[in-house]
DNA sequence: ACAGTGACTAAACTAATGTTCAGTCCACAA
DNA sequence: TTGTGGACTGAACATTAGTTTAGTCACTGT
């Protein structure tokens, strides 16, 4: 080999990180030693250690720059609304489009978003905190705005509909495994847009106010 | 101490499989040694492999043990039903009365389910597959007695009831953190069960067949 | 040219973790 | 009483995995 003139992918750290990140979300945290890492890395162990400290420092600055790749969908602000119109839609519409732009890393990332939530980290909880405050604003608009049919629960609703968001997130392994292929394939994650949308108004929107078909 | 007459909780192949599913539960299968789970047993290291023959070996009785107790459940048939009325409030009894059966130990078993679900292992897919069945024919049932709307995803609609049935159960450390208390709290499960049903029933029921609010 | 800095290596080190094994104790059958 | 078997112990063992460290190499500023 020439003189190991940074890697194609970048410097021995940056290397790290992506790969790290990787296999995180492959294995988890504790199913991936340091050599796994620096092996796949093509650098020695004490690499890790040098730039980051420790495995676990490793940890904080791959997740660092998950949350950093996050931002963008997470700071997400609902924009000014048509009233009568569910913003519900709004956010799922951005999600969406976060996903198609970040498609070729995707399936690491939701990996790795499902362990964190999984394994329940603080900053896991940050993004839970953060997906939770936009979905109950946007639920409370809908109340304000007078769409939403009495009975409906109002402590509830944000969840389930966190969970209708999320489900494909957490459970695509095994939706792979059911129909055999991933829910985010993107005609199927289409589908799902539809079938969720459609799914929360017309069971959560007062007939009355329920937009044409 | 008098000779060891059997601990109070059984003897000592007993408590390690009770100790060890509670352990990992709490902390994931990685996250304990095997010297945590002996003393916790009030045993010694050897008798882990004396008995499972490896740490592995024990995760396995556990898994079997908690299959066992999750038979019930899983096997539920639906029973005979009058026509017209959803089949999914059924399923969603059942697991709600299993609940409130096991109340003492459902931390635990929460806990060790969704870190099943979460390690992808072969039985939590068997145990998904077996949800999954269970929805799907009661959806099967809905449309044959045509309840269903026109618009509904056939395909779709069984996982979004999923998600909305599991994810309390994937969730829950994050309802805790959100709302102070947990959603498997008797008041707040009820509630989330009228939540759901209403959800589920007024998005997919065809209005003209709409039962009696 | 020279010293310094920092990325990087590879072997050595150390703590921990799963496993093995010789041996104790007790129940029960011959 | 003897002895056989299985539950159980605990110290020793072997391996693994994270960390430390001495040292190389290339580049930078003086």
């Amino acid at each position: 080999m020439a003189k190991k003139p940074v890697n194609e992918a970048g410097d021995g750290r940056t290397r790290l990180i992506s790969t790290a990140l990787r296999l995180f979300a492959e294995k988890g945290f504790d199913g991936v030693t340091v050599r796994d890492i620096a092996t796949a890395s093509d650098v020695s162990v004490g690499l890790i250690n040098h730039h980051f400290g420790s495995k676990e420092g490793l940890r904080t600055a791959v997740d660092d720059q998950f949350i950093r790749q996050f931002e963008e969908a997470l700071f997400w602000e609902p924009k000014k609304q048509e009233p009568g119109r569910a913003t519900t839609e709004d956010f799922a519409a951005t999600v969406d489009e976060w996903i198609s732009r970040h498609q070729d890393t995707w399936p690491d990332t939701a990996n790795y978003f499902r362990r964190a939530l999984l394994e329940e980290s603080d900053w896991g909880f940050a993004i839970f905190a953060r997906f939770y405050a936009i979905v109950q604003k946007s639920v409370t608009k809908m109340d304000a705005d007078g769409v939403l049919g009495a009975q409906v629960d109002r402590l509830w609703l944000p969840f389930l509909m966190m969970y209708l968001e999320l489900g494909t997130l957490l459970l695509d392994p095994y939706i792979k495994r059911t129909i055999g292929k991933s829910g985010f394939e993107t005609d199927l994650w289409r589908r799902r847009h539809r079938a969720y949308t459609d799914l929360i108004r017309r069971g959560v929107v007062k007939r009355a106010v329920e937009p044409k078909a």
